[in-house]
DNA sequence: GTCATAGTTTTCGTATACGATTTCGTACTT
DNA sequence: AAGTACGAAATCGTATACGAAAACTATGAC
């Protein structure tokens, strides 16, 4: 009979499966960095055996969210600041390249669907909820670079989010300040896009759009000791 | 204690050597753009599982050397020309920031070696051999961008290589009319850097010189598409 | 002669099992 | 008492085995 219809979800196999709960618990912070993720253990709480839980940890090992040792085995990566500023800093290059090459083709629709969002981050400015800020950014970024005709680099931005992501949600919350002037620069990015302009032009202001959060971050950690270069 | 010396070659895991013997195969061209990779068959002919087997081919994957479908198999990866747009652009892009990345540490010693280099493909110009070129070619850049502080981006731009290197080797085979310009825009891009330009230019520069290398080949292969190939 | 269908074969996906390696705890020596 | 060596436990790496899904083939109906 050709009614798919069966019951079970459409999961796939199990080391998808494995993978994305893993790595669900590590995003959610169920799984702190550092932490020890045992084969078997795993295995057992997903009622699996190890095989598809071990591709799965070699998966997230290659995405940089889990550090793997041979014959010892897989910890949650860290959060180290040089990692966060090695992860931004590269975000910034790529992200920049994905977003100017979406620009020519983000009709009115999209840039309508992105100030939509960012009118909804700059509400959410007033009750201050970095989180929701922070997934709000995403969603405000996705719209801009979603239609990148080069998978190769979309692919790397999303790496780049994943990253990020994995270090608990919100990086707002360590410099509020700069969620105000994203915000405007927001609008700026939109403006330039709109009036067409130079796939540089827009290159650069999505670049520094974001390397601006990092010297924030820098400047704030650091309390102003590190200049960028 | 410490007799740790000889005995086993540190070949690592058989998983590891699965790999590598793979990738060298697929590089080399014993696998060709398309053959199917029967895990059994491999695991065998390594004198193997399959288990490990499996693992090195998923890592293949992540790289792009090869496509795998589920329950189905793998197969290396072809040589789209679209795939090939889609590697080069991210490769301009991320080795271009690379470079510029670079640029301030790399110090004179550096510098003369690639010019070293650079006189070794304008030598191969005479009589000109596009597979060793090519691999000069990478020797000239890689002094350039191996000195990246990010080691993020730098991985970014192995991947790039890699990829460009399961296309059976020589790039300039088919545009030999590149080569001359490109040992000529390695000069200026060495003098750039000597002279401490600023990164947004090195950058550019970089840059540009790959993005030309693509824009060669698009020319060529959309004014020979008649030709046979 | 062509299309649909059932059966066979190939190949993958995962479970289980066992050997290898590392790490940790304990006892012994100095 | 401190350091070292030995042994036990934990965990990984890989082999083998079996069930499941897809691809292929042959047979029969129209």
């Amino acid at each position: 009979m050709t009614d798919t219809a069966v019951g079970s979800a459409a999961v796939g196999s199990k080391s998808e499966q494995a993978y994305a709960t893993v790595k669900a618990r590590i995003v959610e912070g169920t799984y702190t960095p550092g932490y020890r993720l045992v084969l078997a253990k795993i295995a057992e709480d997903l009622g699996v055996s190890v095989v598809p839980v071990r591709e799965a940890i070699r998966r997230l090992e290659a995405e940089g969210l889990v550090k793997f040792e041979r014959n010892v085995g897989a910890t949650v990566s860290g959060i180290d600041p040089t990692e966060y500023l090695y992860t931004m800093q590269t975000l910034s290059i790529v992200e920049g390249a994905a977003t100017a090459l979406s620009a020519p083709l983000i009709d009115a629709g999209a840039i309508a669907r992105a100030r939509a969002v960012n009118a909804e981050m700059r509400e959410c400015l007033e009750h201050f909820d970095p989180v929701r800020f922070t997934a709000l950014n995403q969603d405000f970024h996705s719209v801009l670079f979603e239609h990148c005709p080069n998978p190769h680099i979309l692919d790397l931005v999303h790496r780049g989010w994943n990253r990020l992501a994995s270090l608990r949600a919100s990086t707002f919350r360590f410099i509020p300040g700069r969620a105000h002037e994203s915000v405007q620069e927001h609008e700026a990015l939109l403006q330039l896009i709109e009036s067409g302009a130079d796939a540089d032009t827009i290159e650069q202001a999505a670049r520094r759009h974001r390397s601006a959060t990092l010297d924030a971050y820098l400047a704030q950690s650091n309390a102003g000791s590190l200049s960028a270069h």
